[in-house]
DNA sequence: TGCCAGGCCCTCTTTAGGGCCTT
């Protein structure tokens, strides 16, 4: 017996996620960009049960704005596994759990064009940490995961722009999230198709839409 | 050779333009 774990997995609970982050020769996949390295946490009940951190060699040189801009060398990827292979471990790794990432249209295209060079699919779902902090926050300053962690105090070690710690930064600020939406609305267990509506409801709705979960 | 992202969202909008985010 089959059943579609896509549609299940909506009515998951939102603390049930894997966060992820890349870093990238580049902004499009499009363009000939690759990935050069991936970090991801795995949440269950709000949790930190496992993480993935891996370099990954895209079989060029990087620029020196990206080297600059993530501290990754062309010499630190020299020696990496190759794409192919980490992105297969990493396959593994997120199996078919809801996705998130902060600008997640991003990185959802990476993880799709990386995936599809070595015929990998995932059965989760992807949403947005930005489009969900644009909504709740729209006093911050930006909506930039740096300046998120700050505005809502979120601890951090002072990496910025490398992919594990990227992606610690957003599950943090994810669970303060949830944490502010149950305490503000008073939601016992938010699914995770709860925060994707709230990704896409105009900001004049939300209220209400948070409202009738109630 | 020279090109060089894309989706969201606001507004001086919808027959459009530009800032925000990600690397």
């Amino acid at each position: 017996m089959t059943f579609s774990h896509s549609a299940n997995g909506l009515s998951r609970p939102a603390d049930n996620v894997v966060i992820l982050d890349f870093e990238t020769t580049g902004l499009s996949p499009n363009q000939g960009d690759r990935a050069i390295e991936i970090g991801a946490v795995k949440l269950q009940n709000g949790e930190i049960v496992g993480q993935f951190q891996q370099l990954m060699n895209p079989g060029f040189r990087v620029s020196s704005f990206i080297e600059g801009y993530t501290g990754i060398s062309n010499n630190m990827l020299r020696t990496a596994p190759s794409c192919d292979v980490v992105m297969n471990e990493f396959a593994d790794f997120i199996g078919d759990a809801n996705l998130v990432a902060h600008n997640a249209s991003f990185d959802q295209r990476f993880l799709d064009a990386e995936l599809e060079q070595i015929n990998r699919h995932y059965g989760g779902t992807f949403t947005c940490s930005m489009l969900i902090a644009r909504r709740l926050y729209q006093d911050a300053p930006n909506h930039k995961l740096g300046t998120l962690v700050d505005y809502k105090n979120i601890y951090h070690n002072g990496v910025f722009h490398r992919a594990l710690a990227d992606s610690e930064m957003t599950a943090r600020l994810w669970l303060v999230m949830l944490d502010d939406i149950k305490q503000q609305y008073g939601i016992e267990t938010i699914p995770f198709a709860l925060m994707m509506k709230l990704a896409k409801t105009p900001k004049a709705k939300i209220a209400a839409l948070l409202s009738s979960y109630r």
